[in-house]
RNA sequence: GCGCCCGUAGCUCAGCAGGAUAGAGCAACUGACUUCUAAUCAGUAGGUCGGGGGUUCGAAUCCUCCCGGGCGCGCCA
């Protein structure tokens, strides 16, 4: 695994630390990092303004100190002492050159670390109810959570992909329902247009012609209760059967299917709910109705309480209903028991934006269970505005013209799809333009990135008349003379590529894949911009017949940004394209 | 009423665990196509980081109050 540059240089600074009196975990406060401002130079750490006062100098004098120990250290080429007591360092240029040669060795795996130490992280994502394909709405959770997954396994967690089917509870009853009412019209019943409350869409259809298939007219002998459990098998296996289509189409991959109706079946929810009873956590009580919008119906009923506000939520939350039943989250509780008793002490949700106030209650729930040995992250994935031209899409779900997954998918194709879904912070909403993310230019992110592949690609076919192909693989071209790199356009955007290996560390252990994204941008926009540069001076052009030493050079650098891009890609499951034409 | 999230250029958004003069893209304006693909590039212009207070060497970032928007708040999941 490649050293990155930054930790390598921070590992030297800390070393040299080591050599004061400094308090336990220093570490941690310092920082190695590129400066905003390049001109500023190579990395800059503000160990001295937070260190200073352990070692009773003011800031500048104590960075003044570092610098001359700091000097020694190969690598350096020279220190400045900026503003407030910033130590500003210009690393020699083969130091750079040497990250060269890492990137062009390491392949699309530069950046993997041992961040996570192959410790288990589970990550459950998608867990779309299996009463209707797929829409707009599921798909940024879908690919946020595959994206994250790809991005923690790239750190070195042991990543499992989950999926909680929601198949218990009413939602299910009306699924069954519904799916009886196309059961009678295959029987050539008219059934009129799909009462207010049940699932309109015509996907069950093909299931009312199953049930006709296998049960015959024998369902409508059958009293509501007794035909519904005949009917839900044949339902969720052909809902759960188009999910996984959908996301098949999306190439969102999961390794666990968890069932909700298993959970209560298997009696995993009276055992959960039995870890919490012998730590005191449930009592029977009456909730508050909710200030400034009281139900009309609203009457005080006691119920099974859980006590969250012991672990941070706001009020206790019910885990049955005034009948007995189990609310939905008493199974929940069950699950994250179930995923902690599978040995995962890390767990990620991914949700959608109508679940956030379910954030609190359930790592309470997860903290409870585990004894405060689990944690989970929750993250909440605001809405999708799709748009059309600027447009918003209108959609309804009374008159059925959602739009799906599926109609995205095959419009736009899975690739953009799961790029524009993750250009934004999951915590906002996004605008999800078809136009747009059709179109090519570089307002279309996706598109932005993918043309600097192809010119790199493209370069390489050319440079095939140049050299035999033996000589252009990455072990051979990473032995090559690299002098010849010396503008700054170059040596920058080799410094912006060996950047790669923190942004990949920031952007997992924040979770927040979408940083990926914006620096494959600004890769890409350093490139095309390396590029032009060949069109105004013949001798800044990639391919120089009469200098194959500084040709090989410079395909290197080429090759190394097409590594980076593709590695990029790669977390986010897009194929990186070799040609554009 | 309470909780969570958001508020940064005309528009859409970045801003890495507080760091230096707050950055991109689009739109606007100026310039570059006999090319390794101009599907691009270079440049100009554009901001009291919603507002007030606080913490400190230093705040878009942390705390607090207020304003504006989104989501949610027992018998849907």
């Amino acid at each position: 695994m490649m050293r990155c540059a930054f930790s390598f240089i921070k590992d030297q600074l800390v070393s040299i630390l080591k050599g004061y009196d400094l308090s336990e975990g220093f570490e941690g406060r310092i920082t190695v990092e590129p400066p905003k401002d390049l001109s500023h130079g190579d990395m800059a750490t503000n160990a001295a303004m937070v260190l200073c006062k352990q070692v009773g100098q003011n800031p500048r004098q104590f960075a003044e100190d570092l610098k001359q120990k700091l000097e020694k250290i190969s690598g350096i080429e020279s220190i400045d002492i900026a503003g407030p007591g910033f130590i500003n360092m210009r690393l020699t240029k083969s130091f750079w050159l040497d990250r060269l040669r890492d990137i062009l060795q390491a392949g699309t795996s530069y950046g993997d670390s041992d961040q996570g130490a192959s410790h288990k992280v589970n990550v459950e994502y998608v867990s779309a109810n299996p009463t209707g394909p797929m829409h707009v709405g599921h798909t940024r959770g879908a690919v946020l959570g595959d994206v994250l997954c790809n991005l923690l396994a790239k750190v070195g967690y042991d990543v499992t992909r989950e999926y909680y089917i929601n198949d218990a509870g009413s939602q299910i009853d009306v699924l069954a329902e519904s799916a009886y009412l196309r059961y009678l019209e295959a029987l050539g019943e008219d059934i009129g247009e799909i009462p207010s409350g049940l699932y309109p869409g015509d996907y069950l259809v093909p299931v009312g012609q199953k049930l006709k298939d296998e049960f015959n007219i024998s369902l409508k002998s059958l009293d509501k209760a007794s035909r519904a459990e005949k009917i839900k098998p044949v339902v969720l296996s052909m809902m759960m059967e188009m999910i996984r289509c959908d996301l098949d189409l999306l190439g969102v991959v999961h390794d666990v299917f968890t069932s909700e109706q298993e959970l209560r079946d298997s009696g995993a929810v009276d055992r959960a709910l039995k870890v919490l009873e012998d730590k005191d956590l449930l009592y029977i009580g009456v909730l508050e109705p909710p200030k400034g919008k009281k139900p009309d119906d609203w009457e005080e009923r006691p119920q099974t309480l859980f006590k969250s506000t012991e672990f941070g939520d706001d009020v206790d939350r019910p885990i049955k209903k005034s009948d007995g039943s189990w609310t939905y989250f008493a199974p929940d509780i069950a699950y994250h028991y179930d995923k902690f008793a599978r040995g995962f002490t890390s767990m990620i949700d991914i949700l959608g934006a109508d679940h956030g106030g379910y954030v609190k209650r359930i790592q309470s729930a997860t903290r409870a269970v585990s004894d405060d040995k689990a944690s989970l992250d929750v993250q909440i994935c605001q809405l999708v505005n799709l748009m059309e031209g600027g447009v918003p899409v209108k959609m309804s779900k009374r008159a059925g013209n959602i739009v799906t997954l599926k109609d995205i998918v095959e419009k736009v194709g899975k690739d953009v799809v799961r790029f524009m879904m993750v250009t934004r912070k999951n915590d906002t909403t996004l605008d999800f333009d078809l136009k747009k993310a059709l179109e090519q230019s570089k307002d279309n992110p996706i598109f932005y990135v993918q043309y600097a592949h192809a010119r790199c690609c493209s370069v390489f076919q050319h440079a095939l008349e140049m050299f035999d192909s033996e000589g252009l693989e990455d072990l051979a071209l990473s032995e090559s003379d690299f002098e010849g790199l010396e503008n700054d356009a170059e040596l920058n955007l080799l410094k912006m590529l060996s950047h790669w290996p923190r942004v990949v560390d920031s952007a997992a252990s924040h979770h927040e894949p979408h940083r990926l994204a914006y620096y494959l941008f600004d890769v890409a926009g350093a490139l095309h911009g390396l590029w032009s540069m060949g069109r105004d001076d013949a001798n800044l052009r990639f391919l120089l017949e009469d200098d194959l030493v500084k040709t090989k050079a410079r395909l290197a650098l080429l090759r190394a940004c097409s590594i980076i891009i593709a590695s990029g890609l790669h977390v986010f499951g897009i194929k990186p394209v070799e040609e554009m034409r």
